[in-house]
RNA sequence: UCCCCGGUAGCUCAGUGGUAGAGCGACGGACUGUUAAUCCGUUGGUCGCUGGUUCGAGUCCGGCCCGGGGAGCCA
């Protein structure tokens, strides 16, 4: 007899009265003086329990099941019957309860049955999944992960798995950390005195790259619609709930298509995201809107129905100035957008909102120069709460215009050959985005702290586990 | 990197220069088709580290470490 989940059971997948083995760790024991204790038992499958009801007739009953505490592992045999307690429908009645592990030291386990800051469970990351709200993150992780990858291959998109390890060190979105194979207690040197990357395991400098856009627009120009999903680092010395040195990126390219286009792209995507998400975990769901953030499913339900809001950045511009806000940061036309303006916007407006077409000098360089020759084809996607959830742009496809930018600058075309071969041989109009994994599952649970919504959180000075 | 707040029992916190406290957890008992059960009891401390002021420092001062929030950077 295989063993099952324990969400097929409670989905009542299973026919009532069969005999089935669930496996999982015990969340609590309560003892009856009836005749029988009941152990809540978690497999992580879907948010709930199953409740097994263990009769003190079990041969080992006051040898073990009266010593299970929090955390043991179990493997429950019994029939599976219509419960007579509330508070579920169904529970299993055991005919015998194996312990696979025991927790040793009951007062030594760090998850205990009571309400622990997530600031402490960092601290016990390695057992923080046994929780409710992390079991939960978890799965909406993966809801939302599969659905991203499920939109795309509905839409004829294919995954390109770009490369980590780069050797572009002005990718232009922040501090890179630096992969190297030099003994850094003895660095071989050039003639003069600088460090020697000949001998480095690239022959050159490298690095854990900021984004696979630069070299997913490679096979944009070849596949029409593609799109990265994977770990991403900046090495920026960022304290904030919403950044990490290694998150996860969605970045489609799209060819053919201008800004308006890739925003299209980003309202459909998010949308189906969130759609797919709510349909997908609602166990979960409801329980981030019971315990963490009470808004989260009327935010996603209104976000799936409401188109975005569209204003230039210059609109934005104007629509800060008549505000009659005091800001701390000035606004004028051709500085960049201040967290509190974004959040004034957000906040005003009600939904997410498009920023489009910024000024060319606060932008990289590789985004498309619009015909005023001010601004750039570029876009930002704030959503309230949250902020910048996506930064996307169409890219700029004439390469004289391209060099250019590069020069003004400063930098190098050698180092930029083969993007600009794109440019040469067969270029088109495409655009594309970066979407924050986790900034995305923050906004959908309303989990306040981004390192709580990736398994193993690093940033500045925290690389434990 | 800058500004603000914090660090006391396993966890969450109170403690106003004068004997180290509570709740929860864990453990023991009572009670109960129970639901983070409830009730009674027991256990539990390098007061972040370090130096100083003082008769006396968890409390005041300096330095350092760590955590949180805000800013910047960005996704």
């Amino acid at each position: 007899m295989s063993a099952l989940s324990v969400a097929s059971v409670l989905a009542g997948r299973i026919p009532l009265d069969e005999v089935v083995t669930l496996k999982g760790w015990v969340r609590t024991r309560r003892d009856s003086k009836a005749g029988f204790s009941f152990l809540a038992v978690s497999d992580g499958s879907c948010f709930d329990n199953v409740q097994i009801v263990a009769p003190n007739t079990l041969a080992n009953y006051t040898t073990e099941v009266l010593q299970l505490t929090t955390g043991c592992a179990v493997a429950c045999t019994g029939k599976l019957v219509r419960s007579q307690g509330k508070g579920q429908a169904i529970e299993m009645q055991a005919d015998a309860v194996e312990v696979i592990g025991w927790v040793e030291h009951p007062d030594t386990y760090p998850v205990s049955p009571k309400q622990h800051t997530f600031e402490y469970l960092r601290e016990v990351a390695h057992l923080r999944p046994r929780t409710n709200t992390f079991g939960a993150v978890t799965r909406v992780r993966h809801a939302l992960a599969m659905a991203a990858h499920q939109f795309f291959h509905d839409n004829g998109f294919f995954w390109i798995h770009t490369p980590i390890v780069t050797a572009s060190d002005a990718e232009g979105a922040g501090a890179m950390f630096r992969v190297s194979t030099l003994d850094i207690a003895n660095l071989p040197k050039t003639g003069d005195g600088r460090i020697d990357f000949s001998k480095d395991f690239f022959g050159k400098p490298t690095f854990l790259t900021v984004s696979g856009q630069l070299n997913v627009e490679t096979y944009c120009l070849a596949l029409s619609k593609v799109y990265t999903f994977g770990p991403t680092f900046r090495a920026e010395q960022s304290f904030t709930p919403r950044h990490l040195a290694e998150f996860w990126m969605i970045e489609p390219e799209i060819a053919f298509a201008d800004l308006s286009a890739d925003a299209d792209l980003a309202e459909a995507f998010l949308k189906h995201l969130f759609r797919s998400l709510l349909d997908s975990r609602q166990d979960d769901m409801k329980f981030f809107a019971e315990r963490i953030d009470k808004d989260c499913i009327t935010r996603l339900e209104k976000f799936v129905e409401s188109s975005f809001e569209r204003i230039t950045y210059t609109d934005a511009v104007k629509l800060l100035e008549q505000s009659g806000r005091k800001f701390e940061f000035p606004v004028k036309w051709g500085l960049d957008l201040q967290a509190e303006h974004e959040r004034y916007i957000t906040e005003h407006i009600g939904r997410p909102v498009v920023v489009m077409n910024y000024p060319k000098d606060i932008k990289a360089f590789y985004m498309r120069l619009n015909d005023d020759e001010k601004t750039v084809a570029a876009m930002d996607v704030l959503a309230p709460g949250i902020g910048e959830i996506i930064g996307g742009s169409q890219r700029e496809d004439r390469l004289d215009v391209l060099d250019q930018r590069l020069d003004a600058q400063h930098l190098d075309k050698n180092a930029y050959s083969w993007y600009r071969d794109l440019r040469r041989y067969g270029s088109v109009p495409h655009a594309g985005f970066g979407l924050g994994f986790e900034r995305t599952i923050q906004y959908a649970t309303g989990m306040a702290n981004i390192r709580d919504v990736i398994p193993f959180p690093r940033s500045p000075g925290n690389a434990d586990f």
